[in-house]
DNA sequence: GCATTCAATACAACCGGTTTCATTGCAAGG
DNA sequence: CCTTGCAATGAAACCGGTTGTATTGAATGC
């Protein structure tokens, strides 16, 4: 590969006035540029860019640690991410944490040690407890997904207690008030917020929750499906299922067809995210 | 942060003892080295990687280029790719080309520029189209899901043609002979390879392929569900799909319920891939 | 005609590591 | 005692760009 001294030699300039030519082409004579040019052209000089990014101390790159890239939601938002990325010239570096914390502190890690810009934390590990002194390093942290908005640094999210809440409200105006709810992995932030709205809504008709109605499991359809059947084959007076994501949902949907119940008539099933298997569920 | 001089120093050593002691930590006496680890742990010292990277002129990084990175198929796919890069010490940069040249050209390039070590290309255009001198320079690039293993370069896939071959002898021997193709776009050499496979086994029987009972259409839901409707009110009689992934099987299916058709009395569906949704549909 | 100014370009330091080569000092062998 | 050999370490070059500073030369002003 030519480099920027085989382009000076043969334009028959300096390797700065190359580097000008790229960086700066209006501080050059309109006669050098051209001859600058061919001479790159000629050689398909292309600068390298770690010799570049080592200089500028950059490296033009963000770290998404994702929990389940193979997750269709999380599939969803890297893509988004991707998108918004490329269109501001940032690679985007994607790991998946499989939700350790080893793995994350790595993640973080590359920061320091100026393997990417900053990390986008798709995982429910706050910064906080990835690196000691994170802040204080002023690593560039945003969080998404599940996070605690009054933190110290940048999240993305929807409000999750005013969507459960809300959803809610909308079984409980179709009249169900037996309503079981499966969901995700207890510890979860999200899923404690949901709850929260979950409660909101039925406190809003002075209605209070029954904890033996709530099913945790894991945020995947296998999960679900799991959840479904505990919680199916202990209540048997449900009429509706409130579930944490689409996948639990879905798993939902399958155990009740196993279960031989008519849906919606019934059991009514809701879910969060709107995944495009939603759709193709039966019903949908 | 700490750079390699202030270890050093504070070791009272050269900074090429300090490389020496994290590169090749058995060169040093041990009461060296001692030193050196402990200057660099009170000073929180980690290497730049950039600069390591620099020196090496290696990246360290794979591009991995997807034609569609929030489609679930891709998504187990890069899943996997990543795992094993992990697992050896490589980053991965993905890239949403959305099957477009120009995107996928600037990424063959990024190894030119150094900021990628090599390509694995998701996508079905060869190296060819992507760079003039590919080959010639020796760009490390491997294609998956949708290349041809004749070509010049390393390609990582399953035998379509026998796959799909299979799979329609399942069909067959299952009584149907009237079999719809719910095949992806035309163009595609996997739909091609996939056909011909389709081909072969009804040609075992001495059957040939009635080409109206074929509808073309993108590889996803929308498009399988699309597909169908054409093909479904076009031809009347038949009594199985053979759809060329499950995303196209999952659109099938939706529109088949659409028709009020029992599944699988009286229509058969069958599909590429076994992502994991398939399990969750109905029937699954 | 000489000083001043500015545009155009060259020179050289620098980014932060790694690595080659040279140097030092000690132990073993003749 | 001197040579040889090896282990431990330091000095300096190097990776390939970018950028601050110096230099050159031509144009302008008095």
């Amino acid at each position: 590969m030519a480099q920027i001294r085989d382009v000076a030699k043969r334009a028959g300039v300096s390797p700065a006035t190359v580097s000008r030519a790229f960086s700066d082409p209006g501080k050059l004579s309109g006669e050098t540029l051209e001859r600058v040019l061919a001479a790159a052209e000629e050689l398909k000089y292309k600068p390298s860019s770690l010799a570049q990014l080592f200089r500028e101390k950059r490296t033009n790159t963000v770290l998404v640690m994702v929990p389940d890239l193979a997750n269709v939601f999380f599939a969803r938002v890297v893509s988004g991410i991707e998108r918004v990325a490329a269109e501001n010239r940032y690679n985007l570096i994607v790991s998946d944490t499989g939700d350790a914390a080893a793995t994350e502190c790595i993640g973080v890690e590359m920061v320091e040690t100026y393997r990417a810009d900053g990390v986008i934390q798709l995982g429910e590990r706050p910064l906080s407890e990835l690196h000691p002194a994170g802040l204080a390093c002023a690593i560039p942290f945003v969080q998404a997904i599940s996070a605690d908005p009054h933190g110290p640094y940048p999240t993305v999210g929807i409000d999750d207690r005013q969507a459960a809440a809300s959803m809610a409200r909308y079984l409980l105006a179709g009249g169900h008030r037996q309503i079981g709810v499966l969901a995700g992995l207890e510890d979860r932030l999200v899923t404690q917020a949901r709850l929260a709205g979950f409660r909101d809504a039925l406190a809003e008709l002075g209605l209070s929750l029954d904890e033996g109605l709530i099913e945790y499991g894991p945020y995947s359809m296998a999960g679900g499906e799991a959840a479904a059947a505990r919680l199916l084959s202990r209540c048997r007076d449900l009429t509706a299922l409130f579930c944490m994501s689409d996948e639990i949902a879905i798993g939902a949907i399958r155990t009740a067809h196993e279960l031989g119940l008519a849906l919606p008539d019934d059991l009514s099933i809701s879910g969060f995210d709107n995944i495009e298997f939603g759709k193709y569920c039966t019903p949908p």
